[in-house]
RNA sequence: GGCCCCGUCGUCUAGCGGCCAAGGAUUUCGGGUUCUCAACCCGAAGACAGGGGUUCAAAUCCCCUCGGGGCCA
C-alpha cells in the first residue's frame, strides 16, 4: 500500500464537538497505525459562516486531544486550484456553463457502486442524481467539488469521514472519473447519536470537546471514551493512547450509530485520573483549585507539597472529574467549614468535651502524618474512655464538612494539626451554646 | 416524499454458521470490608426488533415487515 495520507476537514464555524473530534480521532489514529500523515483542511470556503476564532478552537481542541497534524491547508487559499479543474472539465465537456454558474454533468442512467471500506458495497441508481454546480456565480467552490480537487491535489488515500457524506460519495467519484483520477478509499463511520437517538448536536447540552476540558474531563479518558464509540477491540476498554494506535484500523470500526453516554465518559474519567502520574494530576488539580475558585494559586503553593500529593491521590479515588476533586479538597484551606444539614444530627452537645481535648493535644504537634496523628487522638479518646467510633464521623464532619472520604487520619493529616484544632475548637464552642 | 445507512442487555460492545440456553464493560440493586465514602471482592437484574426462508445447524446468510437515523427535496 502506498503511503497513507488522511485529513480531517472541519468547517470553521463553530466549536469542535464531540463528533468531530471523534471522527478526527478515527484519521489521525488511522494515521499513526499505518506511519501516514495526518492532515488539517480547514473548509472555510463558506466566507459568511467562517471565522478566525472557530479556527483556533478547533486548533486548541486538538491539541488537547493530542492530536497532532503534518500538514495544514486553508480551502480559501486554494480557489486557483479549483478554478483550474473546474476549467478542465470545462474543456473536457464534462461541465458547462449556466446562469454564471459551472455545472458537472451527471450520468442519468446506470449505477454507481461506492466500495466503502465500512458500509460494504452501496449501490446509487444514476437517475436519482441532478447536475451539480460546482463553481458558484460568485466563483467559490461547492463542498462536493472543493473537496474532490484538494483530495487529489493533497494525494489523500483513505477518505474517514462520517455517514452523514456516504450520498455525497457517488457524486464525487463521477467526478473523479471525469478527471481521469483514481479515487482515494472511502470509509464512512458510524455516526454519533445523542440520548434520544438523533444526531449529536447542541440540543443534548455539552457537545463542545473544549467544554469537557472545562467540566474536568482529562483528554486521555476523552480520547479513550471517543475510540470506543464506534469502535472495539475484543473486550478490551481501557486504552493508552499507545495501544490505540497500536490497535486501530478500520476492521474494528462498527456499522452502527453509537449514543453518547456521559456515564461512561465519567467513568473512563475516574479511571484516567487513577492512572495518571501523580505530578501531572496534581498540576491540574491546582489549575483547578484556581479556576473554580477554591484556592488561590499561591495558597496551594503554600501547602506543604507532600501533603498536596497525598490529598489528590486519595482524593483522585472519589472523584469523577478535575472539577469534582477540586471542590472536595475545600477543606484543605483556612476556610470556614459549612456543615450541611444532613450531618447535623451527628453532632450532639456531649462530643464538645473530646473535641476540645482532641484540639488541645493537636495544638502540641506542629505537622504530623496520618500516623502521628492517630496517636495523639486516640490516646486521648482512651483517656476518655470513648470509642473512636464515636467521634469518628462527627469529627470528618467538623473538619471537612462532608461524612465522606478518605481515611480520618488521613484527613485529619491532609488539614493539618491547626486547621484541625481550630475546628474542633469552633464546634466545641457551639455545641457549649446548643 | 425520494434515496441511502443502521437494528445484540438502558448505554458502549464481543460475536464474523456449530465453542452462545449469547460474553465483557458501564449503569442499577443486594452482600462482604471500612469511622464514612470510593476502591476492591462476591452476587442479582438486564439483549439477539418481528416474521418468513436457506441449512443437519443462524445472533451470524437471504427476503419482507416494523423501528431508528442520515442526505436531498
Amino acid at each position: 500500500m502506498a503511503k497513507v495520507r488522511v485529513r480531517f476537514a472541519p468547517s470553521p464555524t463553530g466549536y469542535l464537538h464531540v463528533g468531530g473530534a471523534r471522527t478526527a480521532l478515527f484519521n489521525w489514529l488511522f494515521a499513526r497505525h499505518h506511519g501516514g500523515a495526518f492532515i488539517l483542511r480547514i473548509e472555510d470556503t463558506d466566507r459568511t459562516r467562517s471565522t478566525d476564532e472557530a479556527i483556533e478552537q478547533i486548533i486548541a481542541s486538538l491539541r488537547w486531544l493530542g492530536l497532532d497534524w503534518d500538514e495544514f491547508y486553508r480551502q480559501t487559499e486554494r480557489f486557483h486550484l479549483h478554478r483550474q479543474y473546474a476549467e478542465e472539465l470545462l474543456r473536457r465537456g464534462a461541465a458547462y456553463e449556466a446562469e454564471g454558474a459551472v455545472w458537472f454533468r451527471m450520468p442519468k442512467e446506470g449505477v454507481t457502486v461506492v466500495e466503502d471500506l465500512i458500509a460494504g458495497r452501496v449501490e446509487f441508481q444514476n437517475r436519482e442524481f441532478k447536475d451539480l454546480v460546482i463553481l458558484r456565480s460568485d466563483g467559490t467552490p461547492t463542498y462536493n467539488f472543493a473537496c474532490v480537487v484538494d483530495d487529489t491535489e493533497m494525494g489523500i488515500t483513505h477518505v474517514i469521514r462520517g455517514d452523514e457524506h456516504l450520498p455525497n460519495t457517488p457524486k464525487q467519484l463521477h467526478i473523479y472519473r471525469a478527471l481521469d483520477l483514481t479515487p482515494p478509499k472511502f470509509a464512512h463511520i458510524p455516526l454519533i447519536l445523542g440520548p434520544d437517538r438523533t444526531k449529536l448536536s447542541k440540543r443534548h447540552g455539552a457537545v463542545s470537546v473544549l467544554e469537557y476540558r472545562r467540566k474536568g474531563i482529562l483528554p486521555e479518558a476523552m480520547v479513550n471514551f471517543l475510540a470506543r464509540l464506534g469502535w472495539s477491540h475484543g473486550d478490551q476498554e481501557i486504552f493508552s493512547r499507545e495501544e490505540l494506535i497500536q490497535y486501530f484500523d478500520l476492521d474494528g470500526v462498527g456499522q452502527s450509530p453509537a449514543v453518547f453516554d456521559e456515564q461512561k465518559l465519567l467513568w473512563l474519567n475516574r479511571e484516567w485520573m487513577r492512572r495518571l502520574p501523580l505530578e501531572n494530576l496534581a498540576d491540574l488539580v491546582k489549575e483547578f483549585l484556581v479556576m473554580e475558585g477554591v484556592a488561590a494559586s499561591e495558597e496551594v503553593e503554600a501547602l506543604p507539597k507532600a501533603r498536596f500529593f497525598r490529598a489528590v491521590e486519595l482524593l483522585r479515588d472519589r472523584s469523577h472529574t478535575l472539577v469534582d476533586l477540586a471542590h472536595s479538597a475545600r477543606f484543605l484551606f483556612p476556610r470556614e467549614i459549612e456543615i450541611p444539614s444532613e450531618a447535623q444530627e451527628l453532632l450532639r452537645p456531649e462530643l464538645s468535651e473530646p473535641f476540645l481535648a482532641i484540639a488541645q493535644a493537636l495544638e502540641g504537634l506542629a505537622d504530623g502524618g496520618p500516623g502521628e496523628i492517630e496517636a495523639v487522638v486516640r490516646a486521648v479518646l482512651e483517656k476518655l474512655g470513648l470509642p473512636l467510633k464515636a467521634v469518628a464521623l462527627p469529627m470528618r464532619v467538623v473538619v471537612t464538612g462532608s461524612r465522606v472520604g478518605p481515611g480520618l487520619f488521613e484527613v485529619l493529616a491532609m488539614a493539618g494539626p491547626r486547621l484541625v484544632a481550630q475546628r474542633l475548637r469552633l464546634a466545641a464552642s457551639r455545641l457549649q451554646k446548643g
